[in-house]
DNA sequence: GCCGATCGTCGAAGCGCTTCGACGATGGCG
DNA sequence: CGCCATCGTCGAAGCGCTTCGACGATCGGC
């Protein structure tokens, strides 16, 4: 492995000239720069990584520290993960990768010992213990969620309460009168990842603002449980005639169930789903969804992380506005039966 | 960040007899032990990551190169990245995660500018570009996957020909004469990831061993694609009894296309799959299967990066031995039916 | 009781890079 | 025409760690 001394000599520069010509942070004049970057190229220089890192202190890594359990969400987590790695490439960054179950000391381990230079952090829970241990450290940390309190540090996600709003609003828009919330599974709620309640909230607050009655209920994963959640909003309101889906595992056996009990999709009830785009299309009726913009988040979070690495200002909060997509599962409630 | 020499003054030794402590490479008695890791306690020293690499040209961190397109598989990879993390992790390794997108140049950059020490790689294809590239690179490097000229790179996968052997095994164990194989879509074929040869001629040589009549074609995603996958197997081939899916996607759409039909599984026809244990256990019916290791795998490949990078032996391919599970997919041809 | 081996520690030399200050050579300006 | 600013380059210091050789102290063997 050549080093920037051999590389010095085969141009006949000093060590420094060839770090100011990779840099570019000093003028260099052309032909020396032509000369070097020749002998860079013939030698197949490289710079050590760890040299770098060691005397300018910046390591050009950042962590991405994701929920590894193998669940549900899986492909919107895949999403995030490809649009972090693609956009911090983007920024000639690499990405280095944690797991969730390491906890603060995962955080703290890549942290103290400068392995990175920012953190990006998914899977927040509203409470969430690292947030605390991410406030200590010196390198800068971007979440992908919005836990209760995150002041100081940035926040991206998808605007759930908006999404919610949106739902609902097309839905009436359509002349529904009496709309379900089938939502996330108890345990996410017990999880208390804070986008289930940003939900519910926004939801509850669109059913006053358009005047519709509503009934919400959380779904447990499963056949059975899609059943029970069904025959509780069907107890709870009869009449239904739309449904808002906040989960994409209850999806598949929701529609199996209205199928096999005779409510047609969309002619006697209409599904708004939130799921990825993928998920929508691909079920047995293309669903009118509102994607989980799962590349814009990631690559915004990347954006972020590298303005808060060069200093530059940032919103502290943002929440992406949600994108409903029209398909096939929304029908109108004509006038006559209003 | 205190530094060592931190460190060393507080517990009054010479920096070198701290990095002894820390390395544990020659002896330090017991009191010099203790004074120098309460002072490391004290300060909250951790060692620099790049000093340490630079020093030792060791860095403590793996490269995974994976797929991160977003289809089908997602769940396998996540579970192979999972596994690979963890048991880094618990070999004090931490794990650089890069795309397969970036191709050859990124791992010729991660490794020469000496950011790894070694290097795991998904998805290969039959005559996979990056190959001639990892052979050249001084980092050892593990394959998950099995492309045609692996010489000298040490592989690790599921045996995918024992795979299918073992399905077809299980399936004239019960009697079942006529047997086709739903294969993967034509695309998986196309791209030369080589499980779907390996199974296939696996295939192929069990029914000529255990004399039974078989027909395979691959199957194009989506309902209409299972629909002329099925169409053909029993056009070429009447009376099927059985069927082996080597698709996760199909699987679905296969049941519901079987259960529209009016065929039904087991009593009609049997059905043994090669999926994920959560995949099988999910569907409507309870499928036997053949589960891809996906954690046993990505453990075995760390385990035999370490061994590579402490100059162990190694066997330069694994094959790890399939497991069929029985569950509620599979029935037995009373033998007056043979 | 002396010698060589072993133990426990230290000091110094790097590892390969960035960066700061310095310095001769230009060039513009009054 | 002389002076100061700028340009282009160099040399050296240092980033924080590991590791090698050295060296006094201890200990067992004869």
């Amino acid at each position: 492995m050549p080093t920037i001394n051999d590389v010095a000599k085969a141009a006949g520069v000093s060590p420094s000239t060839v770090s100011y010509v990779l840099s570019g942070r000093r003028p260099i004049s052309a032909e020396t720069r032509a000369r070097v970057q020749a002998a860079i190229a013939e030698l197949g220089f490289h710079p050590h990584a760890g040299a770098r890192a060691l005397a300018s202190s910046k390591t050009n890594v950042i962590a991405l520290v994701a929920p590894l359990r193998v669940d549900v969400n899986v492909p919107v987590i895949m999403q995030f993960a490809t649009a972090v790695v693609t956009a911090a490439r983007s920024y000639n960054h690499d990405v280095l990768l944690l797991t969730k179950d390491e906890g603060t000391a995962g955080l703290e381990r890549v942290a103290h010992s400068t392995m990175v230079d920012a953190l990006i952090v998914m899977d927040l829970e509203r409470d969430d213990v690292r947030i605390p241990a991410l406030r200590k450290l010196k390198q800068p940390s971007v979440l992908i969620g919005l836990p209760a309190d995150h002041t100081g540090i940035a926040c991206v996600d998808l605007d759930f309460g908006a999404a919610a709003r949106e739902a609902l609003a097309h839905l009436a828009g359509h002349g529904h009168q009496r709309i379900g919330l089938v939502g996330p599974s108890p345990a996410v709620y017990k999880r208390q990842t804070t986008y289930a309640d940003r939900f519910l909230t926004g939801f509850l607050e669109a059913s006053a603002e358009f005047g519709r009655r509503t009934v919400t209920h959380p779904c447990e994963p499963g056949a059975e449980g899609v059943r029970s959640c069904m025959a509780d909003l069907d107890a709870e309101l009869d009449g239904l005639t739309a449904l808002v889906v906040h989960n994409e595992e209850a999806l598949r056996p929701l529609l199996d169930l209205l199928h096999a009990t005779g409510r047609r999709v969309p002619e006697d009830i209409s599904v708004v789903a939130i799921c990825p785009r993928d998920v929508a299309t691909m079920m047995p009726i293309s669903l009118t969804s509102i994607d989980i913009p799962a590349h814009d988040v990631g690559t915004l979070a990347v954006e972020t992380a590298m303005r808060l690495l060069d200093g530059r200002r940032v919103e502290y909060t943002r929440l992406l506005a949600p994108g409903l997509v029209e398909r096939d599962s929304c029908g109108e409630i004509s006038t006559s039966h209003r």
